[in-house]
RNA sequence: GCUGGGGUGGCGGAGUGGACAAUCGCAUUUCUCUGUAAAAGAAAUGUCCGAAAGGGCUACAUAGGUUCGAAUCCUGUCCCCAGCA
Protein backbone atom coordinates (compact mmCIF):
# COMPACT_ATOMS: atom_id res chain seq x y z
CA UNK A 1 0.00 0.00 0.00
CA UNK A 2 1.71 3.59 -1.08
CA UNK A 3 1.40 6.36 1.48
CA UNK A 4 2.04 8.42 -1.47
CA UNK A 5 -0.49 11.96 -1.56
CA UNK A 6 -0.79 14.24 -4.52
CA UNK A 7 -1.92 17.56 -3.85
CA UNK A 8 -3.02 20.47 -6.47
CA UNK A 9 -3.64 23.50 -5.47
CA UNK A 10 -3.67 26.48 -6.51
CA UNK A 11 -6.09 29.56 -7.43
CA UNK A 12 -9.74 29.61 -8.06
CA UNK A 13 -10.30 29.22 -11.46
CA UNK A 14 -7.36 27.68 -12.89
CA UNK A 15 -8.32 24.59 -13.84
CA UNK A 16 -7.38 22.25 -11.18
CA UNK A 17 -9.92 19.60 -10.73
CA UNK A 18 -9.62 19.11 -14.70
CA UNK A 19 -5.98 18.95 -14.43
CA UNK A 20 -7.01 16.32 -11.19
CA UNK A 21 -9.28 14.19 -13.17
CA UNK A 22 -6.50 13.84 -15.98
CA UNK A 23 -3.63 12.86 -13.61
CA UNK A 24 -6.40 10.49 -11.78
CA UNK A 25 -6.96 8.57 -15.13
CA UNK A 26 -3.27 8.21 -16.11
CA UNK A 27 -1.78 7.44 -12.76
CA UNK A 28 -5.65 5.53 -11.44
CA UNK A 29 -6.00 7.71 -9.09
CA UNK A 30 -9.29 9.27 -6.69
CA UNK A 31 -9.77 12.69 -5.61
CA UNK A 32 -10.61 14.20 -2.27
CA UNK A 33 -12.14 18.15 -2.69
CA UNK A 34 -10.39 20.45 -0.17
CA UNK A 35 -12.72 22.89 -0.66
CA UNK A 36 -14.61 24.49 2.61
CA UNK A 37 -17.42 24.68 0.76
CA UNK A 38 -18.19 22.15 -1.89
CA UNK A 39 -18.89 20.23 1.52
CA UNK A 40 -22.38 21.65 1.44
CA UNK A 41 -25.17 20.00 0.29
CA UNK A 42 -27.24 21.92 -1.74
CA UNK A 43 -24.62 24.19 -2.59
CA UNK A 44 -23.89 23.01 -6.18
CA UNK A 45 -23.70 25.95 -8.93
CA UNK A 46 -22.20 28.68 -6.84
CA UNK A 47 -19.71 26.74 -5.29
CA UNK A 48 -18.42 25.16 -8.72
CA UNK A 49 -18.97 21.50 -8.03
CA UNK A 50 -18.04 19.81 -11.50
CA UNK A 51 -20.59 17.31 -10.96
CA UNK A 52 -20.83 17.06 -15.02
CA UNK A 53 -16.97 16.56 -15.59
CA UNK A 54 -17.09 14.02 -12.79
CA UNK A 55 -19.52 11.93 -13.74
CA UNK A 56 -18.65 12.13 -17.09
CA UNK A 57 -14.76 10.54 -16.34
CA UNK A 58 -16.01 7.70 -13.83
CA UNK A 59 -13.14 9.27 -11.30
CA UNK A 60 -14.68 9.09 -8.10
CA UNK A 61 -14.63 12.20 -5.78
CA UNK A 62 -14.79 12.85 -2.03
CA UNK A 63 -15.75 15.29 0.14
CA UNK A 64 -18.53 16.93 -1.59
CA UNK A 65 -22.23 17.24 0.28
CA UNK A 66 -20.80 15.95 3.76
CA UNK A 67 -23.28 18.37 5.75
CA UNK A 68 -26.29 19.95 5.47
CA UNK A 69 -25.82 23.44 5.04
CA UNK A 70 -28.21 24.81 8.10
CA UNK A 71 -24.52 22.70 9.98
CA UNK A 72 -21.50 24.48 10.67
CA UNK A 73 -18.12 22.65 9.47
CA UNK A 74 -14.71 23.36 10.31
CA UNK A 75 -11.54 22.24 9.74
CA UNK A 76 -11.37 19.76 12.43
CA UNK A 77 -14.25 18.31 10.86
CA UNK A 78 -11.88 17.92 7.73
CA UNK A 79 -9.54 16.18 8.94
CA UNK A 80 -11.35 13.48 10.44
CA UNK A 81 -13.35 12.91 6.56
CA UNK A 82 -9.90 13.26 4.54
CA UNK A 83 -7.89 10.75 6.37
CA UNK A 84 -9.94 8.35 6.17
CA UNK A 85 -10.33 9.01 2.71
CA UNK A 86 -7.25 8.86 1.79
CA UNK A 87 -6.29 6.24 3.41
CA UNK A 88 -9.63 4.09 2.09
CA UNK A 89 -8.18 5.30 -1.31
CA UNK A 90 -5.20 3.89 -0.65
CA UNK A 91 -5.73 0.23 0.95
CA UNK A 92 -7.52 0.48 -2.70
CA UNK A 93 -4.35 0.22 -4.12
CA UNK A 94 -5.19 3.80 -5.56
CA UNK A 95 -3.49 7.26 -5.28
CA UNK A 96 -5.36 9.86 -3.34
CA UNK A 97 -5.17 13.03 -5.31
CA UNK A 98 -6.20 16.19 -2.80
CA UNK A 99 -7.29 19.11 -4.79
CA UNK A 100 -8.89 22.28 -3.82
CA UNK A 101 -8.42 26.15 -3.20
CA UNK A 102 -8.69 26.32 0.81
CA UNK A 103 -5.55 26.42 2.31
CA UNK A 104 -6.08 25.60 5.90
CA UNK A 105 -7.69 22.56 4.92
CA UNK A 106 -5.03 21.36 2.87
CA UNK A 107 -2.50 21.89 5.44
CA UNK A 108 -4.60 20.22 7.92
CA UNK A 109 -4.14 17.14 5.83
CA UNK A 110 -0.58 17.68 5.00
CA UNK A 111 0.83 18.63 8.27
CA UNK A 112 -1.98 18.63 10.79
CA UNK A 113 -3.04 20.84 13.25
CA UNK A 114 -2.64 19.52 16.65
CA UNK A 115 -4.92 21.47 18.59
CA UNK A 116 -7.49 20.48 16.01
CA UNK A 117 -9.08 17.83 18.48
CA UNK A 118 -10.02 20.47 21.08
CA UNK A 119 -13.93 21.06 20.35
CA UNK A 120 -15.57 24.23 20.23
CA UNK A 121 -17.10 25.64 23.04
CA UNK A 122 -20.62 27.61 22.75
CA UNK A 123 -21.45 28.23 26.48
CA UNK A 124 -17.50 30.09 25.82
CA UNK A 125 -18.43 31.67 23.07
CA UNK A 126 -21.16 33.23 23.66
CA UNK A 127 -19.85 34.67 26.94
CA UNK A 128 -17.07 36.20 25.13
CA UNK A 129 -18.90 37.37 22.27
CA UNK A 130 -19.63 40.84 23.84
CA UNK A 131 -16.20 41.41 25.16
CA UNK A 132 -13.32 43.87 23.14
CA UNK A 133 -10.25 43.05 22.04
CA UNK A 134 -8.33 44.37 24.49
CA UNK A 135 -10.38 42.34 26.70
CA UNK A 136 -10.42 39.10 25.23
CA UNK A 137 -6.64 39.35 24.94
CA UNK A 138 -6.22 40.10 28.60
CA UNK A 139 -8.05 36.87 29.05
CA UNK A 140 -5.86 34.54 27.21
CA UNK A 141 -3.13 36.53 28.50
CA UNK A 142 -4.20 35.05 31.92
CA UNK A 143 -4.97 31.31 30.28
CA UNK A 144 -1.84 31.15 28.65
CA UNK A 145 0.89 33.70 28.36
CA UNK A 146 2.67 31.95 26.16
CA UNK A 147 0.32 31.48 23.76
CA UNK A 148 -0.72 35.36 24.12
CA UNK A 149 2.96 36.61 23.76
CA UNK A 150 3.43 34.22 20.48
CA UNK A 151 0.66 36.00 18.75
CA UNK A 152 1.57 38.53 15.99
CA UNK A 153 -0.01 42.47 16.29
CA UNK A 154 -2.84 41.26 13.19
CA UNK A 155 -4.35 38.27 15.19
CA UNK A 156 -4.10 40.26 18.57
CA UNK A 157 -6.55 42.30 17.11
CA UNK A 158 -8.72 39.30 15.77
CA UNK A 159 -11.64 38.66 17.89
CA UNK A 160 -12.31 34.79 15.87
CA UNK A 161 -8.15 33.90 16.83
CA UNK A 162 -8.48 35.24 20.16
CA UNK A 163 -11.60 33.74 21.36
CA UNK A 164 -10.39 30.28 20.08
CA UNK A 165 -7.19 30.89 21.94
CA UNK A 166 -8.72 31.21 24.96
CA UNK A 167 -11.11 28.38 23.70
CA UNK A 168 -8.20 26.09 23.96
CA UNK A 169 -6.27 27.28 26.82
CA UNK A 170 -9.39 26.41 29.20
CA UNK A 171 -9.86 23.41 27.25
CA UNK A 172 -6.13 22.32 28.80
CA UNK A 173 -7.11 24.09 32.23
CA UNK A 174 -9.74 21.67 32.78
CA UNK A 175 -7.23 19.08 32.56
CA UNK A 176 -8.37 16.96 29.84
CA UNK A 177 -5.59 14.72 28.07
CA UNK A 178 -5.13 15.70 25.17
CA UNK A 179 -4.65 13.46 22.48
CA UNK A 180 -1.51 12.69 21.10
CA UNK A 181 -0.57 14.56 17.84
CA UNK A 182 0.49 12.23 15.31
CA UNK A 183 1.89 14.05 12.62
CA UNK A 184 0.47 12.44 9.24
CA UNK A 185 3.27 10.88 7.76
CA UNK A 186 3.05 11.22 3.70
CA UNK A 187 4.63 10.60 0.78
CA UNK A 188 3.90 14.54 -0.99
CA UNK A 189 3.66 15.98 -4.11
CA UNK A 190 2.59 19.10 -4.19
CA UNK A 191 1.41 20.93 -7.61
CA UNK A 192 0.45 24.36 -7.75
CA UNK A 193 -1.58 26.06 -9.92
CA UNK A 194 -1.98 30.10 -11.08
CA UNK A 195 -2.44 32.65 -13.48
CA UNK A 196 -1.62 36.31 -14.16
CA UNK A 197 -4.39 38.42 -12.87
CA UNK A 198 -5.17 39.42 -16.30
CA UNK A 199 -6.10 36.11 -17.33
CA UNK A 200 -7.42 35.41 -13.74
CA UNK A 201 -10.35 37.93 -13.81
CA UNK A 202 -11.23 37.01 -17.50
CA UNK A 203 -11.69 33.81 -16.69
CA UNK A 204 -13.66 34.78 -13.64
CA UNK A 205 -15.41 36.85 -15.25
CA UNK A 206 -16.73 33.85 -17.00
CA UNK A 207 -17.07 31.79 -14.40
CA UNK A 208 -19.61 33.56 -12.86
CA UNK A 209 -21.69 34.44 -16.11
CA UNK A 210 -21.76 30.92 -16.28
CA UNK A 211 -22.99 30.11 -13.28
CA UNK A 212 -25.50 32.76 -13.14
CA UNK A 213 -26.45 30.85 -16.45
CA UNK A 214 -26.51 27.96 -14.78
CA UNK A 215 -29.25 28.92 -12.18
CA UNK A 216 -27.31 29.77 -9.06
CA UNK A 217 -30.47 32.21 -8.33
CA UNK A 218 -32.93 29.37 -8.06
CA UNK A 219 -30.52 27.63 -6.03
CA UNK A 220 -30.32 30.08 -3.63
CA UNK A 221 -33.51 30.73 -3.68
CA UNK A 222 -34.33 26.96 -2.82
CA UNK A 223 -32.00 26.95 -0.13
CA UNK A 224 -33.45 29.97 1.81
CA UNK A 225 -37.00 28.92 1.30
CA UNK A 226 -36.35 25.19 2.51
CA UNK A 227 -35.59 27.36 5.74
CA UNK A 228 -31.47 28.16 5.49
CA UNK A 229 -30.52 31.28 7.05
CA UNK A 230 -28.50 34.00 5.73
CA UNK A 231 -26.22 34.21 8.58
CA UNK A 232 -25.67 30.21 8.79
CA UNK A 233 -21.78 29.47 8.14
CA UNK A 234 -22.69 27.53 4.61
CA UNK A 235 -24.43 30.89 3.19
CA UNK A 236 -21.23 33.37 3.71
CA UNK A 237 -19.58 31.50 0.74
CA UNK A 238 -18.56 34.12 -2.38
CA UNK A 239 -21.52 33.67 -4.50
CA UNK A 240 -24.23 33.66 -2.06
CA UNK A 241 -23.35 36.23 0.45
CA UNK A 242 -23.76 38.65 -1.79
CA UNK A 243 -27.42 37.44 -2.63
CA UNK A 244 -28.76 38.85 0.08
CA UNK A 245 -29.43 42.16 -0.53
CA UNK A 246 -30.68 41.70 -3.88
CA UNK A 247 -33.06 38.67 -2.17
CA UNK A 248 -34.40 41.28 -0.03
CA UNK A 249 -34.89 44.00 -2.06
CA UNK A 250 -31.75 46.29 -1.24
CA UNK A 251 -29.83 46.01 -4.85
CA UNK A 252 -29.86 45.34 -8.25
CA UNK A 253 -28.65 41.89 -10.10
CA UNK A 254 -25.99 44.02 -11.55
CA UNK A 255 -24.39 44.97 -8.48
CA UNK A 256 -24.74 41.29 -7.03
CA UNK A 257 -22.94 40.32 -10.32
CA UNK A 258 -20.18 42.66 -10.41
CA UNK A 259 -19.99 42.53 -6.53
CA UNK A 260 -19.07 38.48 -7.03
CA UNK A 261 -16.60 39.22 -9.87
CA UNK A 262 -14.52 41.38 -7.51
CA UNK A 263 -14.65 39.38 -4.30
CA UNK A 264 -13.87 36.15 -6.59
CA UNK A 265 -10.60 37.94 -7.96
CA UNK A 266 -10.27 39.28 -4.01
CA UNK A 267 -9.95 35.47 -2.88
CA UNK A 268 -7.93 34.59 -5.65
CA UNK A 269 -5.20 36.76 -4.28
CA UNK A 270 -5.45 35.45 -0.98
CA UNK A 271 -4.98 32.47 -1.96
CA UNK A 272 -1.90 33.26 -3.49
CA UNK A 273 -0.90 34.82 -0.78
CA UNK A 274 -1.14 31.53 1.57
CA UNK A 275 0.30 29.08 -0.81
CA UNK A 276 3.01 30.70 -1.91
CA UNK A 277 4.59 30.47 1.74
CA UNK A 278 4.73 26.41 1.16
CA UNK A 279 7.98 25.83 -0.37
CA UNK A 280 7.61 22.31 -1.12
CA UNK A 281 4.93 23.16 -3.99
CA UNK A 282 5.69 23.35 -7.64
CA UNK A 283 3.96 25.69 -9.50
CA UNK A 284 2.55 25.49 -13.11
CA UNK A 285 0.93 28.34 -14.90
CA UNK A 286 -2.45 27.24 -15.73
CA UNK A 287 -2.14 28.70 -18.98
CA UNK A 288 0.79 27.14 -19.93
CA UNK A 289 0.09 24.88 -23.42
CA UNK A 290 1.84 21.92 -21.88
CA UNK A 291 1.44 21.91 -18.83
CA UNK A 292 -0.66 18.62 -18.69
CA UNK A 293 2.79 17.22 -20.27
CA UNK A 294 4.88 19.07 -18.05
CA UNK A 295 3.00 17.63 -14.72
CA UNK A 296 2.50 14.31 -15.68
CA UNK A 297 6.21 13.89 -15.98
CA UNK A 298 6.66 15.19 -12.65
CA UNK A 299 4.36 13.20 -11.14
CA UNK A 300 5.56 9.84 -13.55
CA UNK A 301 8.98 10.30 -11.90
CA UNK A 302 7.28 10.89 -8.23
CA UNK A 303 4.92 7.74 -9.07
CA UNK A 304 5.81 5.61 -11.68
C1' G B 1 -33.60 85.70 -14.34
C1' C B 2 -34.61 85.81 -8.90
C1' U B 3 -34.14 83.28 -4.07
C1' G B 4 -31.87 79.55 -1.20
C1' G B 5 -28.29 75.48 -0.69
C1' G B 6 -23.73 73.54 -2.42
C1' G B 7 -18.71 72.39 -5.00
C1' U B 8 -13.38 68.54 -0.10
C1' G B 9 -8.55 62.98 -1.74
C1' G B 10 -10.21 57.17 -6.80
C1' C B 11 -15.63 57.43 -4.86
C1' G B 12 -19.27 58.53 -0.85
C1' G B 13 -19.12 61.93 2.94
C1' A B 14 -17.23 64.85 7.78
C1' G B 15 -14.72 69.21 9.04
C1' U B 16 -16.77 75.59 9.03
C1' G B 17 -10.30 80.45 11.40
C1' G B 18 -4.72 77.38 14.34
C1' A B 19 -4.06 70.64 17.15
C1' C B 20 -5.69 69.35 8.87
C1' A B 21 -2.23 65.95 4.25
C1' A B 22 -7.72 66.60 6.23
C1' U B 23 -12.48 61.93 11.19
C1' C B 24 -15.14 57.96 8.92
C1' G B 25 -17.02 54.44 5.18
C1' C B 26 -15.99 52.25 0.40
C1' A B 27 -12.15 51.01 -3.02
C1' U B 28 -6.98 49.62 -4.01
C1' U B 29 -2.29 47.30 -2.50
C1' U B 30 0.48 44.30 0.73
C1' C B 31 0.18 41.04 4.56
C1' U B 32 -1.39 37.66 8.97
C1' C B 33 -3.09 32.77 9.76
C1' U B 34 -2.97 25.61 13.91
C1' G B 35 -11.36 23.69 14.72
C1' U B 36 -15.98 29.52 11.27
C1' A B 37 -10.60 29.97 6.28
C1' A B 38 -14.87 31.43 -0.13
C1' A B 39 -14.01 33.03 7.09
C1' A B 40 -11.76 36.53 10.38
C1' G B 41 -8.05 40.16 11.09
C1' A B 42 -3.80 43.85 10.26
C1' A B 43 -0.98 47.65 7.76
C1' A B 44 -0.25 51.15 3.85
C1' U B 45 -2.62 54.45 0.30
C1' G B 46 -1.36 63.32 -2.17
C1' U B 47 3.84 63.82 -3.54
C1' C B 48 9.31 63.85 -2.65
C1' C B 49 13.74 62.30 0.63
C1' G B 50 14.36 58.33 4.48
C1' A B 51 15.10 51.53 6.71
C1' A B 52 12.55 54.23 10.49
C1' A B 53 11.89 58.37 13.42
C1' G B 54 11.13 62.49 10.90
C1' G B 55 11.30 66.30 7.30
C1' G B 56 10.29 69.08 2.44
C1' C B 57 6.64 70.36 -1.30
C1' U B 58 1.66 70.80 -3.36
C1' A B 59 -3.57 70.41 -2.12
C1' C B 60 -10.41 71.19 -0.06
C1' A B 61 -14.02 74.34 -7.96
C1' U B 62 -11.21 78.88 -9.68
C1' A B 63 -8.89 83.95 -9.23
C1' G B 64 -8.06 87.51 -5.73
C1' G B 65 -8.53 89.57 -0.66
C1' U B 66 -8.67 89.80 4.95
C1' U B 67 -5.45 87.55 8.80
C1' C B 68 0.52 86.21 12.35
C1' G B 69 -2.40 81.91 10.35
C1' A B 70 -7.82 80.03 5.67
C1' A B 71 -10.77 73.79 3.48
C1' U B 72 -13.01 77.18 7.05
C1' C B 73 -14.18 84.58 6.65
C1' C B 74 -14.95 88.36 2.28
C1' U B 75 -15.30 89.46 -3.21
C1' G B 76 -15.35 88.15 -8.49
C1' U B 77 -15.80 84.00 -11.97
C1' C B 78 -17.29 78.97 -13.41
C1' C B 79 -20.28 74.69 -12.33
C1' C B 80 -24.29 71.74 -9.68
C1' C B 81 -29.06 71.21 -7.02
C1' A B 82 -33.95 72.94 -5.06
C1' G B 83 -37.99 76.59 -5.06
C1' C B 84 -40.08 80.71 -7.71
C1' A B 85 -40.58 82.98 -12.52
Amino acid sequence: MTNKLLVICGQTGTGKTSLAIHLAKKFDGELVSADSRQVYKGLDIGTGKDLKEIEKSKIKIWGYDLVDPKKNFSVGNYIRFAQKATLDIQKNGKLPILVGGTGLFIKAVVDGIPTAFVPRNLKLRNNLEEKNVAELFEILAQLDPIKAGSMNISDKLNPRRLIRGIEIASWKLEGKTPRLFKKPKYQLLEIGLQASLENLSKKIEKRVDRRIGDGVEAEIKKLISSGISWDSQSMTSLGYRQWRNYFEGRVAKKEVIDDWKKEELRYAKRQLTWFKKDARINWFDSQDENLYKSVEELVKKWYP
